[in-house]
DNA sequence: ATCTATTGCAAGTCAACACTTGCTTATGGT
DNA sequence: ACCATAAGCAAGTGTTGACTTGCAATAGAT
């Protein structure tokens, strides 16, 4: 009955359920009941479902703690502060980055959603690339550098998601900085 | 019309449609289609979908390269080891093993699965467990290390498996291994 | 040659999902 | 006070998916 809607209720809804049901799984009826709107609300403003979660994900990924990052000019500040502002992301919304990175090649519908977290990575590799050619870090494609960063926590952060019964540890963010600045001094 | 029909067709189908359109997406029909059976006998044999994909993921993935390594006593060629088996898997089976890390805690029916790929990766644990032991690997959890190892190499071929249109470097599992090493030295 | 177990085939059931339509209701702006 | 707009509600459509059933065909073991 009320005339204006509460939207980033409806994208929190939406993600939440994408995370932990993927796409197909993210029904519209479940997303409408957890968003507290009537499912129909939902074509009305969106169209379909693949319109919903292009407006989803960039209303909800543009301002995660990922795209906040900039160059200091401290090598080991900003590689801690990639570090745990990707933990911090994927403590908001649970593991969303390989979530989407398994989903897209699935549903083409998704494929445009990606631009903006894709860009958060691209302003990463960035700032990685700054310091290869001040000479601080060793020459290599900044993606590989990235991967190097990031593949240990997302890989960490997905075991824990799995609710093995086996205790898998935390990820230690200095120590890891520490063991990838030995490894990619120049 | 034959009275025996080939069982590992049916698994090979499975799995590859798993891996291409996640546990949702592979759709019975489809599977029948791919092995060439007809669909009513996938369930007179397996009683179900999730009767199916249990047999399917412990019969395709007990005899990867991943379960054939074991310790040298040469760290460097083990690591090297370790890394070409797991690339070769993944290009056996595309990205499996990310793959099915996110897909289990959304189907508990195949939790159980996982067993298999599990014990794989706990067998690799055990080999880093000893050089550590042996002082030739800076102490940590196994598990950590594991991860260090392959996270980079699990978040490259997700980057690549996503058909972006942004060049995706492969990994040079050399440079990984020496980098691993420089930052893991007791 | 016969019997039996295994498969194929056609058809169908039941549920869920994306999406639509027609109508009503309330609210905020004027 | 009034009206346009946005939302709710009920019902329905068409499709697809997992799974079932009944029957016919065939190949292997005896």
């Amino acid at each position: 009955m009320p005339k204006v809607i509460d939207e980033t209720k409806i994208f929190s809804a939406a993600l939440e359920i994408l995370i932990e049901h993927g796409y197909e799984g993210a029904t519209t009826q479940k997303i409408a009941e957890v968003a507290e709107v009537n499912e129909v609300t939902l074509f009305r403003k969106y169209g379909s479902k693949a319109g919903l979660f292009e407006k989803v994900i960039t209303h909800q990924l543009s301002d995660t703690p990922l795209n906040k990052l900039t160059y200091t000019g401290d090598l080991e500040t900003d590689l801690l502060a990639i570090l745990e502002a990707y933990i911090e992301t994927n403590e908001l919304h649970g593991n969303i980055i390989p979530i989407l990175l398994i989903e897209m090649p699935r549903y083409p519908d998704l494929q445009g959603s990606f631009n903006t977290p894709w860009k958060n990575l691209q302003g990463i590799a960035k700032i990685i690339q700054e310091y290869q050619t001040q000479g601080k870090l060793k020459e290599e494609s900044p993606l590989a550098s990235l991967t190097a960063l990031i593949g240990p926590i997302l890989v960490t952060q997905m075991l824990r998601h799995t609710y093995l019964n086996i205790p898998i540890p935390a990820l230690d963010p200095q120590a890891h900085v520490d063991a990838f600045l030995n490894g990619r001094k120049p």
